[in-house]
DNA sequence: TTGATTGTTCGGCAATCCACGTACAGTCGA
DNA sequence: TCGACTGTACGTGGATTGCCGAACAATCAA
């Protein structure tokens, strides 16, 4: 009843999710490191991970977190003035087993190998460390 | 040499397969769908998936291999005047385990899901047959 | 060589997506 | 009550995407 919220509080029922609105929800750089933060973490709210993706304008946020709410991938429930989110693991694992933890184990390791080729500028085959 | 394929083979290397581009290509009903009949199958052209999957035009479905293609999902090779498609699942199952294999499973569980719907228009709560 | 087959390339068009700024609606603290 | 704060709603511009028809290139069969 309270806040503002009209369209906010459209999360889809977990037989509702569909796994084309997942995956495309998930194939997308930002929302992928979204996701992979709310996995690390407890509960954030909107411009913490904000923050912690360093770039972007709130309203841009908002578009992303409606993405991943309306595709099941995440809860966001407001309490008190802040918009609490986290990801709904239950359902996905349920849904899907497996799969959630897949992307999250293959968007550690791309951004492992990023890294391993950003710090070796001249040898991208680099055995460095290790 | 032969062939005019000149932008075609463009295949990205296992070390160059990301997790987005494989998740946002895999995010679509048509390139889903076409990866299960690939999945099922043994080796396909284009035009034997494009029957299969009813719908599209030619140059839509070239539209969709490239993206497959470019994210590392399938392999496209010229075999006399055909174009032969297989699944990279040896790459993708080295680089992400697990994750193709719960996207398969998932497509299916919703498929299964769809249909029994849909066969059950009045009640989709429907316990209906067996 | 001629014709059929396969699938690509090249536009075009509509729809969607992404990022942004601005405005505004609740909530909280002083 | 008056700001400060959080985050949404809305509109816009630019890029991308999806789908298509038409033309063409390579191969194969006759």
């Amino acid at each position: 009843m309270s806040r503002y919220f009209g369209t906010m509080s459209r999360h889809p029922e977990r037989d509702q999710i569909r796994i084309e609105s997942v995956l495309s929800a998930l194939g997308s750089p930002v929302r992928l490191a979204a996701v992979r933060v709310l996995d690390a973490g407890g509960e954030h709210n909107c411009t913490s991970v904000l923050e912690l993706l360093g770039i972007t304008a709130k309203s841009t946020m908002t578009h992303h977190w409606r993405v991943l709410r309306e595709s099941g991938v995440i809860w966001q429930h407001p309490s008190g003035r802040e918009n609490l989110l986290s990801l709904r693991r239950d359902d996905l694992d349920a849904r899907y087993p497996g799969l959630l933890d897949a992307v999250l184990a293959g968007a550690a390791e791309d951004a492992a190998l990023e890294n391993a080729s950003a710090s070796a500028p001249a040898g991208p085959r680099g055995r460095s460390r290790t």
